[in-house]
This record gives C-alpha cells, sequence and structure tokens, in this order.
DNA sequence: CCCACAGTTCGACCACTGGTCTAAACGCTA
DNA sequence: TAGCGTTTAGACCAGTGGTCGAACTGTGGG
C-alpha cells in the first residue's frame, strides 16, 4: 500500500497519480507497463513519485486493487439463501453479473486475469483474497448442501477458479468466429459443468 | 529457434550455451532470467550469442522447448485402448508419470507452469502445443466412449488442464503440512474429479 | 521580520537491462 | 599471400527501476 502521506494529498492529486499508473496498465499490459512512462504521464517529478510510493510494485498492486474492488462491487453478493435450488439460482446471476461485466471492461478483466495467473509475484495477496472470496461463496453452498464436503473447500475453490479460467480462455480465442447463440448455448453449458463439478457426487446406481 | 547456424556449432559448445540458459532460468525462474548473465555465464561475448539466436526470447523459447519435450517424455504416451475402463487405467497410470517427474523436478516443472500461465508472450506456442497435447488424449477417450462429446474438444482440454492447475497449486502450497497418506489420497480423489467432469453425463435418475 | 525546520518536489545520477554495430581475428581457397 | 566469408569481441545505445542531495515550500517562534 502508499506510503501514509499519500492519503493526505488533496484527492484530484490522487486520483491524477492512479489514473496515470491505471492508463499506463490498460494500454501495455500489468507486465509492459513502465514506471517512468507513468511518471511522465502524470507531470510529477520521480523523486515525488517515490515520496508516495515504496515502489513500482507498490504502485501497481495499488492501482491492481482498486480494478479488483470494482469487480467485486460489479460481480455482487449471492444474498442470502436457505436452499439449493435457491443457491444455484443465485450462482448463475452472479456468474451473469460476472460476465457482463468482463465482456464491457475486457481491459480491466486482463488485468484482472494476470492476477490470477501471476505466481510468487507482488500480487499474491491480492490472488489469495481472489480465492477467499470464491471459497466464501463456495462455503455458503455447503451450508444449504449445494456443494460437495468431500474435498477441502481451498482446494474445491482452486478447482473451480482454474476450470473457469481455462474455459474463459477458450471463449477469448473462439467467441469470434462463433454465432452469439453458440456462445450463450456453450457459456451456459460452462456453467452446467462447473455445477457439475462442485455438486455433491450422486450415489453410484 | 535459434539461427541454423547454432546446429553447426560442435554440441559441446551448443549444450554449453542451452546449459548455461537453463541454469539461469532454474535459478532466478522464466522472469527473473537475465540475458547478460547467461552470457556471462556461458563465458561467450554478446555479439557470439546475438550470431547464434535471435534474441532473448528465441534463446529462452528453446530451452522451455527442451524441457516441455523431457516433459512429454517422462508422461510417456496412453498406448492403445479399446475399452473406456483400459482408458482410465491408462490415464491413472500416465497421471502418475507426471506427478513422479513434478515432485522429482519441481524447479522444472515450476517453468512448465509458467508456460501454461503465459498469456499472448512468446511461450504462446508452446503452450498451444501442450494442449494440443492433451486435446489429444481426450479424442482418444473420445473414441472409446471415456469422455464425453457434448462440449468442443478444445473447451474440455482447457477447462481441464486449468482445474488441474488450480488443484496443483493447492497441493503445492498444502502438501508441505499435511500427512503423506492424506496427499496421496486426496490428489487421488481429485483424479476422480477429473474423471467426473469429463466423463459423459449420467443419465438423470 | 526572518530564521529554522519539517514537509515536499525536483532531476541528475546509478547500475542494470536487452539489443546494435564496428572492427578485428579466424579459416579457408585460389 | 591475398581475398573472402564466417565468427568473435566488446564498446555503445536507449530504456529500466531506483537513489540522493539540493532546492523549494509553508509555518511557527524568537
Amino acid at each position: 500500500m502508499p506510503l501514509p502521506r499519500f492519503y493526505k494529498l488533496d484527492p484530484e492529486q490522487r486520483e491524477n497519480l492512479l489514473g496515470a499508473a491505471r492508463a499506463e496498465m490498460l494500454e501495455h499490459g500489468y507486465e509492459g507497463a513502465s514506471f517512468n512512462r507513468v511518471i511522465e504521464r502524470a507531470g510529477i517529478s520521480k523523486g515525488a513519485m517515490y515520496y508516495y510510493f515504496a515502489d513500482k510494485a507498490d504502485l501497481y498492486r495499488t492501482v491492481t486493487e482498486a480494478i479488483a474492488e470494482e469487480a467485486m462491487a460489479a460481480f455482487g453478493e449471492l444474498g442470502p439463501v436457505s436452499t439449493a435450488a435457491e443457491y444455484w439460482g443465485g450462482l448463475e446471476a452472479m456468474m451473469q453479473r460476472a460476465l457482463t461485466w468482463i465482456t464491457a471492461q475486457p481491459q480491466l478483466a486482463e488485468i484482472g486475469k494476470s492476477v490470477y495467473a501471476n505466481q510468487g509475484g507482488v500480487l499474491d495477496a491480492l490472488r489469495a483474497r481472489l480465492l477467499e472470496g470464491v471459497s466464501d461463496v463456495l462455503k455458503q453452498g455447503q451450508d444449504v448442501g449445494a456443494i460437495r464436503t468431500d474435498f477441502p473447500l481451498g482446494l474445491l475453490a482452486e478447482a473451480a477458479t482454474g476450470m473457469m479460467m481455462g474455459a474463459d480462455r477458450w471463449f477469448a480465442e473462439h467467441f469470434a468466429e462463433m454465432p452469439a447463440e453458440d456462445v450463450m448455448r456453450i457459456s451456459y453449458a460452462t456453467y452446467g459443468l462447473l455445477r457439475q463439478l462442485l455438486e455433491p457426487p450422486r450415489a453410484e446406481p
């Protein structure tokens, strides 16, 4: 997080700094973003930047966390559910909201995905929080018998997230060359795939 | 791939160059590896290096492809199968071999995973080949009725790979603090999870 | 009034990165 | 030995993230 002084800065300047960093990341992606260019963009000196942020990672982390916050807000909450059917309905709606946000903000989503892909880097904490969010949702499902309990919760969360990321990658690569109705149909079916992965196993016949 | 001249180099020197690059990548990971250090390690001049490799990406790609080759060889083939039961047996053995290799070569595996995580970078071609391999194995399963056919093959491959990567991440984070028998049990159960994801859906009761 | 002092800003500078380019050394054939 | 393509060496380049001392600001006290 930024040094405490940063929060004593007038909001306009704060927005300016973070905005410059965000613009840079949108244009060049997380990896390609240049600290020096951010400084140039913000019209501030290097010394000043380092006066407010510990280092490059600090700045980027701050921006990325803000994006994650926006995403979370857009995805919304599951809300209270008391039956498995309600749960799956709520989850479907949530996934729908997520999908809408992702397609509306493809660049932001790209940054989000780089958080997920990142391993051992500065975004680890953020990644952990994301998976905690998923775990929480799954936990809710377990409480109403919608989600299987025969696996460690964290493992389920990782597996489910990984699966959805994989599916997302496939869609990103193919949805351009597909009729819209196929996209809809298959993406809905993929939700079914997720559900099948997470539901308690049916008894053997 | 390296410039053609590289293959006219005497094998010892070839091994030296690739070895230096590999050592550097093992020590610092794919992202952290420095081209200049590789040159230093190899005891060769920069001009010579650029004489044999187009650029940094070229060198790293070559090394990574070699590692992928080794991994593929270690995983082995599924072999001919004619029933679903045989298929799942063969796949289990294959996953077992993969797991063994990964735990024996954790650093190499780490590089392999960074290939998977990578998006839009120099490793894209390699990533595509990996998924093609997975697709081939799934295709074999479809032919004997072991793998569902109600999804595009590529999507299944991405989803399955993503799920396993997620699971792997969980194991990497938890297996240190777990009794070995739990690791075995859960990892075997995870294989069941994969199978459940990929098998044709059972008819509704 | 002005001086001291903390808080803030500036940009020159540093070590390092991947990449380019000239020039010399080498091996070979004529 | 002269000439020619191949190979090697390393100075050099722009760009990177990061450091640092000097300069500027505003404020409170003697």
